[in-house]
DNA sequence: TCGGCCATTAAAGTTAACTTTAACTCAGTT
DNA sequence: AACTGAGTTAAAGTTAACTTTAATGGCCGA
């Protein structure tokens, strides 16, 4: 059972983040020292760094509560919440291809910078 | 010439975007008719379909207007240009690689799904 | 000349995801 | 007893990138 302060060096994630994501119902269940302060265990951890990853794909923290909320109701939502993680890969998949698709005009940019500093050499003008 | 209304149908950017944009410096130079409304040309066009790119692949605004600056400058900051795109192209190529290694961590809960579900029937429990 | 459509600007509003602040408490140290 | 450092909450503030609104005007066909 570790601290907020220490959860947020081992992930990454600033305490006023966890704060925030907790009372947006996205880490339910911490637990509570005599004094009111939070108190985070293995189980918690793995699942900041599991919210961590659908942030950084781009799920909005509604769709996570919604998850969580899943969760929460127990084996009953399996399906439901394995088809919510599908539909996130293949967002995933289709961000990861519009990404290459954007690299391959600033490729096309950069081929074009090569071509007009080769004729700027060629020329013997300095840039 | 045509219409800031057919430049939104073209690009898929709505026009208070596209005037949002050349009032953050994005699209110098755009022409006006008689009466002061906008006209694009070819060059204006393919201009957005580029800043659309950079934006897609999160480039951020201020920095797209630091690369216009840049070109209306002249041949002089060619190189510097180009450091531009190599520098957000490495960066696209780590938001890739980002992504996969974060949807790694959603096939992993997606396996785990898999063999809760093949748990379930095995069991006969229907969910 | 009227309605409809398209345009203009400046300014205000929106949204998501945090972050910061203010006021307070509590535990341990000197 | 005073200080330090970490925690608490509720509320306000921030940021980026747009979007919407309000007030205005030109043009064109019926």
């Amino acid at each position: 059972m570790i601290s907020i302060k220490e959860v947020a060096e081992i992930t990454g994630i600033s305490a006023s983040t966890l704060r925030y994501y907790e009372s947006e119902g996205l880490l339910p269940y911490v637990k509570r020292d005599e004094g009111g302060k939070r108190l985070y265990d293995k189980e918690d951890i793995e699942w900041v760094h599991f919210i961590t990853a659908l942030r950084a794909t781009g799920m909005p923290i509604v769709q996570i509560r919604e998850y969580v909320r899943l969760f929460q109701e127990g084996n009953g939502t399996i399906s439901e919440r394995k088809r919510m993680m599908l539909n996130h890969k293949k967002e995933i998949e289709n961000k990861i291809k519009e990404l290459y698709r954007n690299m391959d005009k600033i490729n096309y940019k950069l081929a074009l910078y090569d071509i007009l500093e080769a004729q700027m050499n060629h020329s013997s003008i300095k840039i």
